[in-house]
Formats: C-alpha cells, sequence, structure tokens
DNA sequence: CTTCACAGGTCAACGGTGTTGTCATAAGGT
DNA sequence: ACCTTATGACAACACCGTTGACCTGTGAAG
C-alpha cells in the first residue's frame, strides 16, 4: 500500500461504491454523527460506519487514516455547530460566560458524541477559530498575553471537562439515572448527625443542589477570579 | 451457566490454576494495577490480565460479570489508597488545594480506571467519608450552609472533570498522544498573523503552556473565587 | 476414610473490532 | 478511444469480550 488519503482538495474521481453512494468526507462524518446520536457512542465502528454508509469498511481508510482521524473530524464538526452564529458583544465577561454556557448546552445536546470528542485536540478549522476567537475576548480586555494563555487554557478546559462530565450523566440510560439521583435522597440525607454532622446539617441543601449542574457556579467562580486578577494587573500599570 | 459470581465472602474452595496460582479477587485486582503501571493503559484486557495471572481469561467471569465491574473494583482500590493517609491542617484553603490535586494525581496514575469510575455517584463509604470531609472544612472556615454546599459542589466536579478529561488524554494510546502535542507546535504555532492575529501573538506561550494540564490554574482561580466570597460574607455579618 | 456435590478452572467457539496488502475497475484527462 | 490512477472491494490477520459445556480437585459430611 502507498498512501492512502488523498487531500480533499485533489479528490475528483467520484466513484460510487457497489451499493452506488458517492463518498466524501462530508457524508462520512455526517453518517458518524447520525450513528452515535442513534445508538450511542459506541455503536461507532468502521464496520458499522461502512455498513451504514452503503461501503465496504477499508474504504474509509481512503478518507482518514485511521479511527481516531474520524473521530477528530467529528469532534470539530461539533465545535462548529456550537459556534456558528456566536458573535461578541464587546464585554469579555459576558462574551466568556456565554461562550461557556453554549458549549455546555450544546454537549448536553448530543451527548453521546460529545462525551467522545471532549477530550481531543483537532487541529482543524473550526476548533482553530475558536481559539482565535477566544484569546481575542481576553486580550482585548487587557489580559497581557502570558495571563491570556493561562485563562484561555483554564476556561477551555473546564468547559470541556464539565461538559464531558454532565454529558455523560445525561447519556446515562434513564433507569440508571434516576437511581444516580435517589442516592442524595436514599443515602446522604439520611446520615445520622453523629457520624456524619456535616452531611446531617447541609442534607436539606445537598439534595436540592445535586440535581443541578454545577457548571454555572463553576464558571462564574473562573471568571471572578479572572476579573480580580485583571485588576490586580491594571493596579500595578 | 447458572450464576458465575459468587460472592467472596462464600468463596471457600481454593483450587489453583494450571499454573499453580491460587486466584482471589484482591490478587486480580492488584495484578491489573500493575498491568496498568507497567504496560500503559491500554494493555489492560481480559486476555492479557489471564495470561499475566497465569489463568485462563474465562476464569476472570467467575470474581467479575464484566470488564466494567472489574474496572470499578480497580478504581475503588484507588480512591482508597488516594485518601488513605489525608489529614486536614487547619487551614481550608490549603486543605481543599491538596485533596484536589491528590485526586487529580491519583486519576492520572491509573487513567482508563479514573475515566471510568469519575462519572458514578457511589454512595459508598470512602466516597461517603470525602464528602463529610470537605463540608467540614468549608464550614468550618466559615461559609454559610447554602454556600458551603454551592462551593463544594462546583470544587468537587470540577476535581472530578479535570480528573476525567487528563485522565482520558493520558489514556490515549501513545501516537495518538503525541499527535496531540505535535498540533500545537506544527499547527497553531505556524498560523500567519494577517488571518489568526490572537494565535500568531500568543503563539509562543500556547506552545508552553497546552503541554500541562491546566486543573492548578483553575483549582486555583476557584479557590481565590470562594475566598473572595468568604470575605463579602464576613464583611456584611 | 470414603463419598460426592459443586466451585471454579479450562476449552472452544461466536461474533465483534481495527487495519492492511492486493486486486479490479471506472472515471477523467489526453 | 486510450491510459493512468484514484478509489472501492475483498480477504486475511491478530486481537478483543463473553459464554456454554465440560471436567476435576476440594472440602465437608457421613
Amino acid at each position: 500500500m502507498t498512501e492512502r488519503v488523498v487531500p480533499p482538495a485533489e479528490r475528483r474521481r467520484r466513484r460510487p461504491t457497489k451499493q452506488g453512494v458517492v463518498l466524501s468526507e462530508e457524508l462520512i462524518v455526517a453518517t458518524a454523527l447520525r450513528l452515535i446520536e442513534e445508538h450511542g457512542a459506541e455503536a461507532l465502528s468502521v464496520r458499522r460506519l461502512g455498513r451504514a454508509l452503503g461501503a465496504d469498511p477499508s474504504s474509509l481508510y481512503r478518507y482518514f487514516r485511521h479511527t481516531d482521524d474520524l473521530l477528530l473530524a467529528v469532534a470539530d464538526e461539533l465545535i462548529g455547530r456550537t459556534l456558528r452564529d456566536w458573535r461578541p458583544t464587546g464585554d469579555w465577561r459576558a462574551d466568556l460566560r456565554d461562550l461557556g454556557l453554549r458549549v455546555h448546552s450544546g454537549a448536553l445536546g448530543h451527548p453521546r458524541a460529545a462525551v467522545l470528542s471532549a477530550y481531543r485536540v483537532t487541529g482543524r478549522v473550526h476548533e482553530i477559530q475558536a481559539v482565535e476567537t477566544i484569546l481575542g475576548v481576553l486580550r482585548g480586555a487587557g489580559f497581557p498575553d502570558p495571563e491570556a494563555v493561562r485563562v484561555y487554557h483554564a476556561f477551555v478546559d473546564q468547559a470541556l471537562a464539565f461538559s464531558a462530565l454532565d454529558a455523560a450523566g445525561a447519556a446515562l440510560p434513564k433507569p440508571a439515572r434516576d437511581a444516580e439521583n435517589a442516592v442524595w435522597q436514599a443515602t446522604y440525607a439520611r446520615l445520622p448527625a453523629g457520624t456524619h454532622p456535616n452531611i446531617a446539617a447541609t442534607a436539606r441543601h445537598l439534595v436540592a443542589d445535586m440535581r443541578h449542574s454545577s457548571y454555572p457556579t463553576a464558571l462564574e467562580m473562573l471568571l471572578s477570579a479572572a476579573e480580580a486578577r485583571l485588576f490586580e494587573i491594571r493596579g500595578r500599570a
């Protein structure tokens, strides 16, 4: 085997598969995404994807060097869909809040694909655009470059990490999800004050609070800390 | 096949394998951990574990219903090891920092088990103890109950979410991990200032910063925000 | 002691996975 | 109409988790 993957720009021969489908990177990614949403992340395999496309599994290796490449393309498509129509307002804190919440709720909308892709650095167009945008917001706000990068990194990783965490929860089968919720009522809310004074004292708040994602709180805290740091920097200048 | 897994308490027959090894839940978990440590996360498969133990792979199904069960047992062992010798110092911020970093580095040491277990609420002893401890630290610091619960939730989820995120990165097969690192040098560091001014301006910092986990930064920011909130509350009192 | 139920180790098989080397063919430029 | 070659198809490899049937040694009961 020589070189198998041909860059999209040079693809011209549009030869259909035996079942009459004309393959393309876009079609493959879209089908993979559909497969994940409909049958779960574990339903995505080269062979199943080939079957869903009406093509031999090995054909996919003409478009992606290996499964990992394909997953990165899927992840990037997700980023693109999430940020497609976002525009900055000029208020850096509001902008970052909005971006973070968008990513988070986008992930909850496609939980299984989100879990799969939140971990990866794709280096593809949509991701690059997101990086450029966020760095622009921070530098525009007055963060010096090293600080802007540090805050960028924490902000992005926090958004991705919470997205994956909450998406994984949302992707659980319903009975399992109910069971997890019940643990707080059935186990924690019933611990005696003698052995577990702090849980007993806060049980009421725990039961109420643990139902929701803590991402909004964590995001707000990160933004507050960033703002405090910004004041500090301005004060020194 | 009737019921395959017998609860440990009822195990009495200590029949050695063909190669003379006497199996036990403890031995299997310990060997699995060793395998992960020595040959990387991807080296853990039922078949390889069987080989390492000197037993037929199918023997393991007498002790664990499936691979997930085994990994949870490994994870539980990990939690135990992580919190075994931790003691509070009385300085709430230092205590929370230490706890967060411990959980995080514990997860990095055993990425595959960590990824699996970070998402689940177990309601088991170790978890309950951790909840009680952290709430105690926060209430002792002077956070009123609702605030203590909110900060607790954000703190714990952040620790788990970043642990899962970074553990997933560490669990990638080596070539994929190298590829991710290379993206920052090969792609981001070479974008022209014309189209991507913010990336171009900070490329040097990006390449340096993205190699490391952002959890320490994010954790510190969360603690700073919590402390600021605490001052605010005290000032009002 | 001997007996004997059965826990638990083994074997073989099933259906799945990613990946690759080789081959066949139709598309597109000439 | 021809020729090149991109690209799809096929078959094979080495792995994976899991299961049902089988066999054997253990440990307790008589």
